[in-house]
DNA sequence: ATAATAGTGTCTATGAGACATTATAAG
DNA sequence: CTTATAATGTCTCATAGACACTATTAT
């Protein structure tokens, strides 16, 4: 208890204590399907969570997000990488907590304090885990599909913060760096934005990026050995300038 | 277990659990003092925290952040909602939470996970408690001097992070209201927000607020019954106009 | 040549930023 | 009348936003 001055005599164990504390992960990638068109084009891409269909008792069949229990030797984040690892394979991607969810009577199995993160995957990782196991018991699917499911747990809540984090997140960090490769083109940036926030449209978007004095250090032009600019024509007849990312982390102000 | 398929044989309790979910709670307040010169002058503010002093083990005698033990009953909102309430006997101010700590050992007591969560409170709430019991044991301190103290458990962690919070929160939200009357000069407003985020300067800071198209609808002019501006000479020789801010939300973004 | 995507020119209205200037009221 | 703070004028250059236009290359 408080008042007593040492540990012998203290016992936390006299009151009631969490039954558990699992971390849920919200695993996003942007999936990217040729158009079969003769022309050259973007791909289609779409948004994606990983689920896994659960076995056992509670919610035995649906789906729900991959997570589990906390080990005492780790932390919230040490255990949240450790379930990412085991469900996709994948280490070192962005990955960061965003809420707990602890309302009472949210897991039947008793007094389970949920942690739940958000990872972002570029789809070429996941490609290695489903060429691996194809496990039916494993998938993507299209948020908004996910959305409509009826998830286990209070899992679509969680999806639905999910989602509205990232989307605040694309249009104020450079989070849609974790979606594209390390030299892309405006267009691609684009697209990668919408696909994560719909609503989003800028006429002048290449303007805005690359000539604004205010935002022009977000990306930089590649430059090839030579010193040219480097271009692509992989999504256009015309090639286009490729970009990257710079280590600039732009502060945004309402007052400024 | 995850195999079974029904409540009564499954069975949490055989693996190691939580010993406790706490709350601990960053109270934010900014201090007024009078300047005691002839003229009208802004007061002097200062952005403090609140502290408790431990009295048992561990850190006897430490000064900690405020907060308790979670119970099976409530949610860690609820949770930090009443020990807000039981150290300030305030309700109905602004608290978010904003990260969990769970690092192994953070706490001599045993395996146990703080959830932070930072709170704004105007000052003038504070007062009544500061008049009810001038407790030793229960300060508010300058934010910066907090942080060059020894406090209990993982606390200085805890108060950095949630200062970074605010600072980023008070440049791209309108939490700044938190800490102000209903109605306000430009010049409090100003200098709420350098209190918080020191660096933060704007020549044209009225201009910006008050006139350009995209932000101009933050905060609005005080009318009074007659439909005029309605003005206040509280803290200068010329009487300046009240603003208040309106509901809306300001939506930024990099991309445009 | 055509089509498809990349990227620029250009124009107007608005905003940013710096500084000087005027306005108001207390003492 | 002096002083302190509030607020506006003014000037230059940058940016926003719209839309027409040119550029490049696969087919």
């Amino acid at each position: 208890m408080e008042s007593s001055d040492n540990a012998s005599n203290y016992s936390a164990s006299k009151y009631r204590t969490p039954d558990g504390a699992p971390s849920d992960i919200v695993i996003f990638s942007i999936t990217s399907t040729e158009k079969n068109t003769m022309k050259k084009a973007l791909p289609i891409r779409e948004l994606q969570i990983l689920l896994i269909q659960r076995k056992g008792w509670p919610y035995a069949g649906q789906w729900a997000l991959p997570g589990g229990f906390c080990n005492e030797s780790e932390s919230m984040y040490d255990c949240a990488l450790r379930e990412l690892q085991e469900e996709t394979g994948v280490t070192d991607v962005h990955m960061e907590y965003f809420n707990v969810y602890s309302k009472p009577g949210r897991d039947p199995r008793g007094w389970i304090i949920s942690h739940a993160f958000f990872a972002l995957v570029h789809e070429k990782w996941l490609a290695n885990r489903r060429a691996d196991d194809d496990a039916a018991d494993v998938r993507l699917f299209p948020v908004e599909e996910a959305l409509q499911m009826d998830l286990a747990f209070d899992h679509r809540e969680i999806v639905t913060d999910a989602l509205g984090k990232i989307r605040e997140k694309m249009l104020t960090t450079t989070i849609a760096k974790e979606f594209l490769p390390e030299e892309f083109t405006i267009s691609e940036l684009y697209q990668v934005i919408q696909t994560v926030v719909p609503d989003f449209e800028e006429r002048n978007f290449i303007r805005k990026i690359t000539s604004t004095q205010s935002r022009k250090g977000i990306i930089e032009e590649v430059l090839d050995r030579s010193g040219q600019p480097k271009q692509s024509n992989r999504y256009s007849q015309r090639a286009a300038q490729l970009y990257r990312f710079t280590d600039l982390t732009p502060q945004l102000s309402i007052y400024s």
